[in-house]
DNA sequence: GTATTTAATAGAACAATATTCTAGAACATA
DNA sequence: TATGTTCTAGAATATTGTTCTATTAAATAC
């Protein structure tokens, strides 16, 4: 029955007028977390919204479209942390340290969003939704790649397969959020983001000679 | 239309009796990967073997069942490629380089079974199979812990939060893997087995005084 | 070897649930 | 005010998961 700030879905569905879509919004989230996608029936979703299948179906298609709109939703959420952070790393070890942070206290920080992507984005990444999930992370990991690049280049950056980067940077941290989400591991990802943020780096910064800063 | 060498499931379903549970496995993950597991009816798996919906919630209750039972499975085989593996480890490094190796060498060999199971894992994790599954992971990361701790006893691995290592170690791989079975990168996990052992040894182990070897 | 019990198969019947359809209300625009 | 568009509503429909009963095959007991 949690509640969300009222301007998580003012982003993507501003105005008066659409008030009863982002009210159809937040409460498919709580059901979709309290009880998983799949349990969740569009009738459950009716009656916590107080609305009508007509209404549902008008604004979002279908169970999928429902899905995939809560999924950008998030994404979006999650971007706005990101870009600004992006903006002010100064050198390769900055932009990485910035990229685990924002991820890791995002997840921290909103919980319901992060546990519903982890659920939602493999059936979003397969489904017709796919292509615009792609664009998304392109343009979103653009900087990083130049960071990268450049990290590279002045030899502050180990050269590695390009398809790896993402993986090694990202991959220790979200496989940390998944666990945490899921209850497994108590402590939450915000106290543990400099641990994780030092990793990425020792995984791809370029060793310097001598002894360990 | 994949056919799976006969002796996939041979290993949990034994036996010619249980040929048609096996048929019924084989059909279904088919098309759990061919058009999602949630797009899969019980109608279609039915169909393709050859089968009667009564047989079907015979041997597996449900649908949730089947995929249940799939998703253990998978992770007995997977368990095959890992276990003998870590016995001959010793040192914390190859322990490592070992957990790495194989979990990369079996999602290359058997895509079918890790995109199934990377589609499968969240919902078990929650359903009512959820025990089993966590039963599962204690006693499959025993070993790997227990060269954790001494590592650190001795030296060789940096003191991180326990919570921390699972995450550091597999994370990368598992993301790479995710990318290559959707198709978002190209280059098999094999190719870059060696790439990601190296770096989550880079991640965790204690880094020696002097150049880098 | 026959009887008895248990497991497996089959498909019709049922129930739950996603989706469509039609009608009307609220709203925007001219 | 008139007109077109968006939104809401809920009944009707279609799809699909699940249950039920009957039948067959296999194992076990006597």
């Amino acid at each position: 029955m949690k509640k969300f700030s009222p301007s998580l879905f003012e982003v993507v569905e501003p105005g008066p007028r659409k008030a009863h879509k982002r009210e159809i919004l937040s409460c498919a989230l709580s059901c979709f977390n309290e009880v998983g996608i799949e349990a969740t029936t569009i009738e459950t979703i009716r009656a916590k919204a107080n609305s009508s299948v007509g209404s549902i179906y008008h604004h979002f298609g279908n169970k999928e479209g429902l899905v995939a709109a809560l999924c950008f939703a998030a994404l979006d959420d999650q971007l706005k942390l990101f870009e600004p952070r992006m903006k002010t790393a100064a050198t390769p070890k900055e932009a990485i340290v910035q990229l685990v942070h924002s991820y890791m206290q995002w997840v921290g920080e909103k919980p319901e969003l992060a546990r519903f992507l982890a659920q939602a984005r493999n059936g979003v990444a397969n489904g017709p939704f796919a292509k615009d999930l792609d664009a998304r992370n392109k343009q979103r990991y653009g900087d990083l790649h130049k960071w990268l690049a450049k990290g590279v280049q002045d030899g502050l950056i180990l050269a590695l397969p390009k398809e790896t980067y993402a993986s090694l940077l990202i991959g220790p941290a979200e496989n940390f959020c998944r666990a945490w989400l899921s209850g497994r591991v108590k402590e939450s990802p915000i106290a543990y983001a400099e641990v994780f943020a030092e990793a990425a780096w020792r995984a791809v910064g370029r060793p310097t000679v001598g002894l360990p800063t």
